[in-house]
DNA sequence: GTAATTTGTGATGTATTTGTGAAAATAATT
DNA sequence: AATTATTTTCACAAATACATCACAAATTAC
């Protein structure tokens, strides 16, 4: 079923949305100003944001700005007449539609079903077979090359992803210095052993708090464990 | 430049909308009624009809019934607030978008952009689902193979589309040099791979703002992001 | 406790990779 | 055939990554 997130400050709308919106079988989720539209948002996967543009504190247009960061989900705003064309009318928001207020509820119905079959399944791609290897805060997604600590991207040069992968695909094993360079540099590296120290400490200092997890063995080389 | 034709039997009306249309930078030509609309349309090429539903002899639902028999084009709707709701809505007539009277211009105005953008203006056959990816402004069109930034369409020769089309079709996953290149150009390509490179670069171009959608992955290859 | 060994880390010059403009080659149009 | 558009190649610039070194810190051996 498609889930459908409602903000606006006035419970009034929110209430005649969600039970035409009910009727027409979606689910509906409310929230009564921007920071709570975020929270909620971060939380659970839309299909759909009906947004109002006029709010107390963050408004409509900022709302949208920070959801789109998020993920891009498809957005219908709600404005006075006239109100703020500019906004609406630009693309740098990517919002699809608009509905002026008052409304007819028959009428935000039909562009709610307009917007979303518009978008059709091009969201359903999304987490598709990406190979993903999650501890805590940690989270390694091999497919599409992204490490994130604690939600916050993390940039690593080639040698660092290499090294963290490897280490992860053999995690809980004890990889020997010797091992660890013939198979991530490959086994015609011949250069300076110390080298790959050089690497852990990169990694380490990319990985943050996590970096407890490359656990040093002394004499012997190191290991990933979680 | 664009050209719109403006059905309504008010002409105060046609009158507004010719204003706001020729100030955004479209050629407008007037129709009073359903039988003169036609004659035009059969005349000249439209890339946008807005129709008025009341109008005297052959009201608008018919008058669009017959130009779509012609020609499928474009069309927006004008309506008083409620007025035959499921015809509008039930868009066997092919209708694309419709305002609600009394509307302002801006609305109009918006919406005209919006409804031409998405079709991209091109004899575009009738009834077929393009299929579209869509983040931002940034607008891609796989089926007639048009992209659009910011509403504005842009050109790219046939390399940059198949490139585009393949990273957005494959987004979200490390793509090496590789497989980009033996996927777009072929399993038989023995050439420079910089040539890579230098597409990259000019669909950067092409993709103004939006060019950082797509990623550099060092080492590796490149990554479409949005 | 001290020396020896091993690992951590900052700094740095070099090497590698990618970005980019321009020219050359190829293909498509007229 | 001539013109135009597209693709490829190439050379150099810019950005980034890497390997190495020197010294500090930690650990182990004696």
């Amino acid at each position: 079923m498609k889930n459908i997130l409602v903000v606006d400050d006035e419970e009034k709308i929110r209430i005649v949305i969600k039970k035409y919106a009910e009727f027409e079988g979606y689910n509906i989720v409310e929230a009564e100003d921007g920071m709570e539209a975020i929270d909620k948002f971060k939380k659970e996967d839309f299909d759909l944001v009906i947004l109002d543009v006029m709010m107390p504190e963050l408004d409509g247009f900022s709302t949208c700005k920070e959801l789109k960061k998020i993920k891009d989900v498809p957005v219908i705003m709600l404005s006075a007449r006239g109100e703020e064309y500019d906004k609406i009318h630009g693309f740098e928001l990517g919002i699809d539609d608009y509905v002026v207020k008052p409304f007819s509820p028959k009428e935000l119905m039909m562009r709610m079903n307009v917007v979303m079959s518009r978008r059709g399944n091009q969201n359903s791609l999304k987490g598709d077979e990406h190979e993903i290897y999650k501890t805590g805060g940690l989270v390694v997604d091999f497919t599409s090359r992204i490490v994130t600590v604690d939600g916050e991207k993390v940039d690593m040069t080639p040698k660092e992803y290499d090294l963290l992968f490897y280490m992860i695909k053999n995690r809980g094993i004890a990889l020997t210095r010797e091992k660890l360079i013939t198979d991530v540099w490959g086994y015609d590296y011949y250069g300076d052993d110390r080298t790959l120290d050089t690497h852990i400490k990169l990694l380490r200092s990319s990985l943050g708090e996590y970096r407890k997890y490359l656990v040093t063995l002394r004499g012997v080389g190191y290991r990933f464990e979680a």
